[in-house]
DNA sequence: TATGAATGAGATTTCATTCAT
DNA sequence: CATGAATGAAATCTCATTCAT
């Protein structure tokens, strides 16, 4: 069967290979340009990174809200895909939600967390496959480390992911600071915590995805 | 006679009430906004809430550089008052740190580390009193309690510090999200795992505050 | 001899079905536009409302201007074949007049005046045939009418389009008002006293059909 | 008694002299810019003409709205003032509303009628007065010569406002064209029916002044 | 001294027009 | 030939900072 004139009479050309590649490089650019200034970053300095005209973002993306949505989006995908993959390839249930961890933070996905919030609004149904993806590859892992008495259980697959983005996330302006080895060392404390028996009653009650998800601005 | 005319024509007025009062009356409103807006809110803002124009701001603190610093300085010493208050009531080590975590945390010190993390900036030696101050506070704390074998010895003053404040920064934009609630659950869940044996090597060192101190932009 | 295939190698390709096609479509899209959006309407809402590629359009109209000479050689058109009809079907002088001024304001003649002020322009030979077509049959009709003795004899056919053209003139971002209520009212009123006799001497001197070709930008 | 400390300690402060002369001259300045370019004239050449920079264009009227607002208001105050004058120095009282519609042409007023088409807003209370103001000048004189049996009886305020409007606006783009010499002719023209006995029913109904303010955007 | 006002530099966004598929 | 994409120029609006009262 022809890719093309399936059905109908519609009309859904396909997109253009350039139009591809250059949202491609939109996205990428916005990403590293959000890391490094915020999503405060001027919408020029994207464009001037992914190498076209500031007008051309505009065409991809009306406004820059629709950029972050993007970048959310790509994110999720990334950390839904190791989550998954992790998940086939590690015996040990507790190492694996900790691989699953660190590899996040190095995904910077703190960094991101900002617009990763955004991402969790209900208001955005056009995230849902995403959300749900990564959703479930993330509660599969705590799961099975719940089952398997590794994780302390009153516990939520919520809790980790804000901590994990908390924890990951650059301070302001830290220029020369290396965050990377800071996130590491304390997610791996974090992650330590995770496991030993509770020592106290927690305040409030387990964050669930359910709670992030009703977060948003 | 006045104390300010001392000699002949120098002038050394002492400040007058209404400017201290106005001094102070910004720096508060500062403290509100950054909470509110983040670091990158308006001027005018800050001086709308304090009541006062907005060049008078600028008489007060000649750049945005100048009141970020009052506004840390404050932060500062406020956190530093409690630490040494709470080292005096509280006769359990492990307790007294949980109780000034969770204080600072209230105190929105991870609202502020934006600034706070200038605030260690070591081209600013007119904080190190108040840097030193707050310091010494918070590593009696966690020296008495290590000594007490109730913290995990790779653990130092700064960890708790870094990890305080990320753990208590709000999300962007996470309009009826109540951070509050996460951050101190986060934070006790992190604290027990301070007191619990360790688990792993963490990598990387441990965090000195003088890791802190070099980490401005 | 065909028209088309004459000598050997020129092309003189006949315009294919679906250009004309397209070249229709544009005009009435246009037109629409122009008349809900003002002169000012953005290209490619033209063409979204045409269902054609923006690119398309240039390719017909190669500037904005040549397209909208087009729609005003369109409504000229329509206008002069009116103003035709009535001269051939309306015995009364006068009521051929009034009919003929009510039906142009239907036909959002003053809506399209921006447009139709440029049609004007003596740079415009290419509108010249349309022009003087319309012309022609609106001062057939007012000679008419001034022959029969019921219309003022100072007034001539420029004075009764400009006048047309101004009271149809859809006030702007006139949201929720009916212009052609107000239309129609002030034109019959005007109308009425084109029949009555002169009861002041006209401010200066009448203006012709030539005043209007003389006026463009 | 002082003039400023009069009530009670609330602070009025009282605008200053250069920022007075300052929107004076942005108005002045917006009037003859809207005149000549449009109601989507740049900002910045209404800026550019008042010699001022744009910013401080944007403190005294916080958006393109807020600006328009302040010239129609000043055109209705100049209008009215206007009528009131000619009411009181004029005995025949269609040779008042005949002057009234003259000078009303010539301020403009169909230049600005974009703009005035907004001061009928009911959603600005902040111009009702301005408007009940020119609204009672205008009625008070067709009122008189109704009453004197000089004006048509079915013609309310509201007709000659709008029609004074349509045929004293500029036509788009008219670079060359004298609008003066056709608006004053048209006028006339229109205001010797206005006092001749009527020839027709009118269609529609009497425009008010009511049918005006609901008309807005 | 305190203040409202002024300002230029920069950010976001739109649009007519050109380019590449 | 038709089209979606690209683009620079311009318009609106914001804000840190300086100026004048």
């Amino acid at each position: 069967m022809g890719c093309a004139a399936g059905s109908a009479g519609r009309r859904v050309p396909r997109p253009r290979a350039d139009a591809l590649r250059n949202r491609e490089r939109i996205v990428t650019a916005a990403r590293e340009v959000y890391v490094e200034y915020g999503a405060e970053a001027p919408l020029d300095e994207i464009a001037r990174r992914a190498g076209i005209g500031n007008a051309t973002l505009y065409r991809h993306f009306p406004d820059r809200h629709a950029l972050v949505d993007a970048v959310v989006r790509s994110v999720m995908v990334r950390a839904a895909e190791q989550a998954e993959r992790i998940a086939d390839e590690e015996p040990d249930p507790f190492a694996a939600l900790c691989r699953f961890a660190h590899l996040a933070a190095d995904e910077r996905i703190g960094a991101l967390c900002a617009m990763l919030s955004c991402g969790f609004d209900r208001n955005r149904p056009d995230l849902d496959a995403e959300r749900r993806r990564l959703e479930g590859a993330v509660e599969g892992l705590t799961e099975r480390a719940r089952r398997a008495g590794r994780l302390r259980p009153d516990v939520e697959a919520g809790d980790l992911m804000l901590v994990l983005s908390q924890l990951s996330r650059p301070l302001p302006d830290s220029g020369s600071l290396d965050m990377g080895r800071f996130a590491h060392r304390h997610l791996q404390l974090f992650l330590d915590g995770l496991e030993a028996p509770a020592r106290s009653e927690l305040p409030g009650s387990a964050v669930t995805l359910e709670d992030l998800r009703r977060a948003a601005p």
